[in-house]
RNA sequence: GCCGGGGUGGCGGAACUGGUAGACGCAAGGGACUUAAAAUCCCUCGAUCUUCAUGGUCAUGAGGGUUCGAUUCCCUCCCCCGGCACCA
C-alpha cells in the first residue's frame, strides 16, 4: 500500500472529515455540484472540480469551521438510461456499478468527503422525499397539467423544458427540437418570476455573469396589452407591445398561427386550408428555424380586419412565422416604420409604411427606407402627440391608453412554466392517479414512494413512456373512491431531483422527513457552492426557485439556498470540453500512479487559476513532482529543528540570517492566505509556496553561534508552517510528514498558520528613480524613509543628473517606497 | 443582431487602488557533479541596437487620447470565447 492510499483509508477510518450537526464551532458548508454517475473514469476535468471543493474544505476546517463537504449522485436522467440501452444492462444495475466505480476513484486523488451522508437520487429513500416535493407543489397549485405544444427530442423520445433546449437543440444529444402536443405537467414557476429576479441582487456573491444570464432568462419588460377588436366579428384581439409610441403606425396585425382565435376566425372560409397546412409544417419545423431572425419572414392575410382603438382604423389580419403564441398574447400589432422585423414582413407582403416617429433632426419619408427607425425620435402623425420625444411620448401614450380603457400597462417575463414530466423510464414516478370519478388524485403521503418498478421494457417509444406497458404499475385502486384508477406514466424531469439534494445532505438518514427544519436550519444555506457555469439557469435557477417554495410553505427560513458561487473553468483538450463521446479524455489513474495524487493535484490547481478554462497539457507536471521533492529535501534533513520548534517566536530577538527567514514566511502565509480566500487563486499560492522554499534553499547557513542557533530555530519553525500551509493542496505528503514528526491527530485538526504581522515588512526597499516616466537607475534605502531625504537623495543622484542634463526640473513624484520620478523639460 | 468576458515571452500564467511588465513553473541553451545515465545544483533565457555595459531603444491585439507615469482609465477598430436569439 502506497503512503498516499494509507493515509486514504486513515481518512475514511477515523471519519477525519465527519461533519457534526450543531457545533460551537461555526459552520461552512461547501458543495460541488454532485455528479451523474456516468461511469467514465475520472479524467481531469472532474479532477479540477473535486479538487477544488477539497482544498476549501481542507482549508476551512484548518481554519477552525465545523466544515460539511457531502458528495452524492444525481442517478437518475436520459444518460444512464440510454448507456443503459447501449450496453444491454438495466439503468439501475448500471448505475449502481458506476458509483462504486468513480467513489473509487474520488478516494484514489484524496477528495475528503463526510461519506456517512451520501445521497443518491435514484434510491427510493431519496425520490420518496422528491415525489412529496411534487406533492407539496400540488397542493399548493404550483404543479398543473396541461395539454400543450411543447419542446420534443426526436432523439431523446421526450419532451423537455426551454431551459433545456440550447440554441434551438436538445442539451444532452444536440437534436435540433420539434414541437409536439401533449398532456404534460408544468412546475409555475412563472408564479415565481418577479421573486427570482429581484432576489438576484441580494447574491453578492455570485459572478455576475450568472445574475446576468439569469435576469435575461427571466426577460421582464414594461409594456401596453392593448384590445384591438375583430371587425367583422367583434372578437376580442388583445396585442401586447413595448413600443406603444407606434400605435398610430399600426398598418396590420399578425397573429401567431396556432393561436385559438385564429381557427375561429377562418372555419369555413377559403383560408382555413391554408392556414392549418402552415401550422402543421411549422410545428415539423425545428425551433432554431422557427426562431432564427435569419429565417424569411412568411405569412398570409387571413381575410378578417382588426380595428385600432386609438384610432378607429381598420388594418389587414395576418398570420406569420414571426409570431409566437406562448408570449406576450400571441398576437402582435405590425407597425413597419419602426420595427425591423414587421418592416421586413412589409416588403415582401407590399404593405403600407406609416412613420409615426421621426429623428430629431430630419424628416423621414417611408418610400425611402431601407430599414426601419427604431431609434429614439419625436413623434409625427400621432394626434394629440406630435412633437413628444424619447420616453415622454412612450409614458404619455401609454398613460393615455391606460386611462381610456383600451388597454393597460402590463409586465410580462420571458420566463415560462417550467415542463416537468418526462416520456422516459429512468426517473422518479409523478405520484398522481387518475380516476374516471375523482380525477386526478395524489398519492397519499403514507403510500409513498410510489417505487419505480424494476422489469419494464424501458426503451423509449415516442410520446408515452415505458411504465405505461406495465399494467401490474398502472392499474391501481383511486385512493379516494377505491373505485379503479391508473397511475400517472410519465417520470419527472431530473432536475427536479437536483433541486433540493443540498436540503437532504443536511439531514440525509431521516426517515420521516425530507428533512429537519433544525438541522436545514443550521448547515443551510450552502457557503460556497462550486459548479459549471452550463448551469448558470437550469439548475441553478430551478433551485432558488424551490427554496423559494420551501420557504413559502414554512420548511425552511431562508430564501436563498447558495450564499457564494464559484464557476470554475472547464478543462479542454484539443479546444474542447474534455468527454468521453469526444473521445478526448485524459484520465487522471495513469497519472496518479506515476507522479502521486499529490503532484496531480498541485499540478492542476498549479496550472491556471481555478475559475479559468484550462486547455489540458500536461507539460509542467514535471515541475511540481519536483517542487514537492524539494521540499522533502529539506524538511527531512531538519527533523530535529521542525520537533524543536517553538510555538511562538520573538522575532526582536533573532540574528539577521534568521530574521530575514522569518519575515519571509510571513509574508508568504499572508500571500497564500488572501490568495486562497481572494477567489481561490490557487495558482499564485503555491507559486508564492516555491518562492519560499527557494529562499530557503538560498539562504546562507551562519556557520556558528547564536546567528546559527537563531536560524535552525526558525528553519524548524517554518518548515513546520510550511508543511501545513501545502496539508490543503498535497494532503497526503502533509498528513506523512506531520505523522512522522510524532504527532498524533490528522493536520487537519491542526491549525492553519497565521502571520506576525510585527514582522511583515521589509527595512530596506528598492524604489526606482525616473525621468518623465523612463526608469534612470534603482535605489536600496530604508523603508518609509522622509520624502524630503528622498527626493534630495534622488536629485543628487549621478544618474539623474546626467539625464536631466541641464533641464529645468519641474515637479518631482514621490510614491512612498516604490518611485521618485522627476519631471523635467 | 443584442448582452457579457477576454487578447501579456516559445508555452501555462504573474502584476496591489494608475507606479520597476513578465513572479512562479514548463520548455530551451550553457556549466558543475558522475565511468556513464538519472537525479541534483548553478547560470542564461521578450525583441532589437550599439561601444556587449550596472547601456540605449522598442514591447502587454491595432490606432488614438487622458496622465509626471497606462497591461490597468477613456474613445475607435480587429480578433477569440461564452450567453440569449424574431420575446413584439
Amino acid at each position: 500500500m502506497s503512503v498516499e492510499q494509507k493515509w486514504q483509508k486513515y481518512w475514511e477510518e477515523n471519519q477525519t472529515f465527519k461533519a457534526e450537526d450543531f457545533s460551537n464551532a461555526p459552520k461552512y458548508y461547501v458543495l460541488m455540484m454532485f455528479p451523474y454517475p456516468s461511469g467514465s473514469k475520472l479524467h481531469m476535468g472532474h479532477c479540477k472540480n473535486y479538487v477544488i471543493g477539497d482544498v476549501i474544505s481542507r482549508f476551512k476546517k484548518m481554519q477552525g469551521f465545523n466544515v460539511l463537504h457531502p458528495m452524492g449522485w444525481d442517478a437518475f436522467g436520459l444518460p444512464a438510461e440510454n448507456a443503459a440501452i447501449k450496453f444491454n444492462i438495466h439503468p439501475s444495475d448500471w448505475t449502481k456499478n458506476n458509483v462504486k466505480v468513480m467513489t473509487e476513484q474520488l478516494k484514489n486523488i484524496g477528495i475528503c468527503y463526510d461519506w456517512t451522508r451520501e445521497v443518491t437520487t435514484c434510491e427510493p429513500d431519496y425520490y420518496k422525499w422528491t415525489q412529496w416535493l411534487f406533492l407539496k407543489f400540488l397542493e399548493k397549485g404550483l404543479a398543473y397539467k396541461k395539454k400543450k405544444e411543447a419542446n420534443w427530442c426526436p432523439k431523446c423520445m421526450t419532451v423537455t423544458a426551454n431551459e433545456e433546449v440550447i440554441e434551438g437543440a436538445c442539451w444532452r444529444c444536440k437534436t435540433p427540437v420539434t414541437k409536439k402536443e401533449l398532456d404534460q405537467w408544468f412546475f409555475k414557476i412563472t408564479d415565481y418570476a418577479e421573486r427570482l429576479l429581484t432576489d438576484l441582487k441580494t447574491l453578492k456573491g455570485w459572478p455576475a455573469k450568472v445574475k446576468l444570464m439569469q435576469e435575461n432568462w427571466i426577460g421582464k419588460s414594461f409594456g401596453v396589452e392593448i384590445n384591438f377588436k375583430v371587425k367583422e366579428t367583434g372578437d376580442a384581439l388583445p396585442v401586447y407591445t413595448t413600443r406603444i409610441d407606434t400605435i398610430f403606425g399600426v398598418t396590420y396585425l399578425v397573429i401567431a398561427p396556432e393561436h385559438p382565435l385564429v381557427k375561429k376566425l377562418i372555419k369555413g372560409t377559403e383560408y382555413e386550408k391554408k392556414v392549418t397546412e402552415f401550422s402543421a409544417k411549422l410545428k415539423l419545423t425545428s425551433e432554431i428555424d422557427r426562431t432564427s431572425d435569419a429565417t424569411k419572414k412568411e405569412g398570409f392575410f387571413i381575410g378578417k380586419h382588426a380595428v385600432n382603438p386609438v384610432n378607429g382604423e381598420a388594418v389587414p389580419i395576418f398570420v406569420a412565422n414571426y409570431v409566437l403564441l406562448e408570449y406576450g398574447t400571441g398576437a402582435v400589432m405590425a407597425v413597419p416604420a419602426h420595427d425591423q422585423r414587421d418592416f421586413e414582413f412589409s416588403k415582401e407582403y407590399k404593405l403600407p409604411v406609416k412613420v409615426v416617429i421621426k429623428p430629431a433632426d430630419k424628416n423621414l419619408i417611408a418610400e425611402e427606407m431601407t430599414e426601419a427607425f427604431v431609434a429614439e425620435g419625436v413623434q409625427v402623425n400621432s394626434g394629440k402627440f406630435d412633437g413628444l420625444a424619447g420616453k415622454n411620448g412612450l409614458e404619455s401614450i401609454a398613460d393615455w391608453i391606460d386611462g381610456s380603457g383600451w388597454g393597460k400597462k402590463t409586465v410580462k417575463y420571458k420566463l415560462r412554466d417550467w415542463l416537468i414530466s418526462r416520456q422516459r423510464y429512468w426517473g422518479a414516478p409523478i405520484p398522481v392517479i387518475y380516476c374516471d370519478k375523482c380525477g386526478i388524485v395524489p398519492v397519499p403521503e403514507k403510500d409513498l414512494p410510489v417505487e419505480l418498478p424494476y422489469n419494464v421494457e424501458f426503451k423509449p417509444t415516442g410520446g408515452t413512456s415505458p411504465l405505461a406497458g406495465v399494467p401490474e404499475f398502472v392499474n391501481v385502486k383511486c385512493p379516494k373512491c377505491g373505485g379503479a384508477g391508473k397511475r400517472e406514466t410519465d417520470t419527472m424531469n431530473t432536475f427536479i431531483c437536483s433541486s433540493w439534494y443540498f436540503l437532504r445532505y443536511t439531514d440525509p438518514k431521516n426517515r420521516t422527513e425530507a428533512f429537519s427544519a433544525e438541522k436545514a436550519g443550521y448547515w443551510m444555506p450552502v457557503d460556497q457552492y462550486v459548479g459549471g457555469v452550463e448551469h448558470a439557469i437550469l439548475h441553478l435557477l430551478y433551485s432558488r426557485f424551490f427554496t423559494k417554495v420551501l420557504f413559502d410553505l414554512g420548511y425552511v427560513k431562508f430564501q436563498e439556498p447558495f450564499t457564494n458561487l464559484f464557476t470554475q473553468g472547464m478543462v479542454l483538450k484539443d479546444g474542447a470540453v474534455m468527454s468521453k463521446s469526444k473521445g478526448n479524455i485524459v484520465l487522471a489513474d495513469p497519472l496518479i500512479e506515476r507522479y502521486g495524487a499529490d503532484t496531480v493535484r498541485g499540478f492542476i490547481l498549479f496550472a491556471a487559476p481555478p475559475g479559468k478554462e484550462l486547455e489540458w497539457s500536461d507539460q509542467g507536471i514535471e515541475g511540481i513532482h519536483r517542487f514537492l521533492a524539494r521540499v522533502q529535501r529539506i524538511v527531512e534533513p531538519n527533523v530535529v529543528n521542525i520537533k524543536n520548534a517553538p510555538v511562538k517566536l520573538d522575532s526582536g530577538a533573532l540574528e539577521k540570517e534568521a530574521k530575514d527567514i522569518y519575515r519571509q514566511l510571513n509574508k508568504t502565509v499572508k500571500k497564500v492566505k488572501e490568495d486562497i480566500e481572494n477567489d481561490f487563486h490557487f495558482n499564485t499560492a503555491i507559486a508564492a509556496l516555491m518562492e519560499f522554499v527557494n529562499c530557503l534553499y538560498a539562504a546562507q547557513v551562519p556557520a556558528a553561534g547564536k546567528a546559527k542557533q537563531d536560524f535552525e530555530t526558525v528553519l524548524g519553525y517554518s518548515l513546520k508552517k510550511l508543511i501545513l500551509c501545502l496539508a490543503p493542496f498535497m494532503p497526503h505528503m502533509a498528513e506523512e510528514n506531520w505523522s512522522s514528526w510524532g504527532n498524533k491527530a490528522s493536520i487537519f485538526s491542526a491549525k492553519f498558520p497565521d502571520y506576525d504581522p510585527s514582522c511583515i515588512s521589509d527595512e530596506n526597499v528598492t524604489i526606482v528613480l525616473q525621468i518623465n516616466g523612463k526608469i534612470k537607475d534603482k535605489l536600496t534605502i530604508d523603508i518609509n524613509m522622509p520624502e524630503a531625504e528622498l527626493r534630495e537623495l534622488a536629485l543628487q543622484n549621478q544618474k539623474i543628473k546626467e539625464g536631466l542634463a541641464g533641464k529645468a526640473v519641474k515637479n518631482v513624484i514621490i510614491v512612498k517606497n516604490k518611485l521618485v520620478n522627476v519631471v523635467a523639460g
